[in-house]
DNA sequence: AATAGCATGTAACTCGTTACATGATTAC
DNA sequence: GTAATCATGTAACGAGTTACATGCTATT
């Protein structure tokens, strides 16, 4: 064993959800978890074989327009079992993360090297940036109680997001106004 | 090219810093950087050999007792330019972080669910005794002034990984009391 | 008609983890 | 003496990225 595969957990979770194609799954990996996962769709398809192999989902052909076809896949009751066994299993441990500009600050010897404003300026719009582009997407998608009721997890990781930006930009702030 | 190949600048960086052994560089990475990047010494030593062979170090052996063998390695010329080149490039992308809670977290619909306070009082449990970890070794790092002026980028990225578990234990408490 | 997006796949490669393997030294 | 740590390496594997490849559909 080399690696824990949380992927296949993450498509399991999703056509759990609802049946989606591997493009839907895509999106969803790039719009609502990307702040804590990514996937491209060439690790995607590949799993998507993997799961039915396993008969943890299934698929049927659709034909869109005249000729297009998709593969919608929905998940068994395997499939099902299987995810639960994740999601309710003991998280112990945290992934750390990586981030380059900490790396490169790290090898920063004196508060007078003459980088150091440079390097704080880019990451203060990046980081703004991305905070705007978060505080967009929780207007769109929770500008109404109801939506958080109907979807309190994904709220939640969504006000955790922010928070992480706003206290990055917070931080880089402090450290060089 | 299939990724970026960041190890190689973390390990000329560090020998930038002073001459060290490849056991010297495995306990770096755990104890000072591995909030923010991490690497096995079965990563480190092959990675020695590569930059060797592409001159950018180079090593003595030194005998410790009576036959220890250990390769000190130090940066070159040429390893000091390729390291330069890097830190001081723009950082122009985040590289997104990854969190199995969170993702775990996504797929709870219901404020009501029945996991949810076992979940967050297990992750106020890790995220805690990081943080406890984290001021430990502030203390021991930089309770003096001359340590924060000598290790300038040291000290703040220690301040960062603070804030963040202080963050993220906030988001915790807050979401769940 | 051209462009952007929908839709699915494979190939090549590197990154990174876990496990295997060996031996010396220090502290108890 | 024995356990923990120092010290260095390789092997096997899976995870993840980038690039290659093809074709359909909707919008302008």
């Amino acid at each position: 064993m080399a690696q824990k595969n949380i992927l296949q957990y993450l498509i399991l979770g999703l056509l759990n959800q609802s049946p989606k194609t591997g493009y839907d799954l895509k999106r969803v990996f790039e719009d609502d978890i990307g702040e804590f996962w990514q996937a491209q769709h060439s690790q995607i398809y590949p799993e998507l074989k993997r799961l039915e192999q396993a008969d943890r989902i299934t698929h049927v052909e659709l034909i869109a327009g005249t000729k297009l076809k998709k593969k919608q896949y929905s998940i068994t009751a395997d499939g099902i079992a299987f995810f639960d066994e994740w999601r309710y299993s003991p998280t112990s441990e945290i992934i750390a993360s990586k981030d380059e500009f900490i790396l490169k600050l790290y090898f920063i010897d004196s508060k007078n090297d003459a980088h150091l404003d440079a390097m704080f300026t880019e990451q203060k719009t990046l980081h703004q940036a991305k905070l705007d582009h978060l505080l967009d997407r929780r207007q769109t998608l929770f500008s109404q109680q109801a939506a958080v009721d109907a979807h309190y997890g994904h709220y939640l990781i969504l006000e955790h997001a922010i928070n992480r930006e706003q206290d990055y930009l917070n931080w880089l702030t402090t450290a060089r106004p």
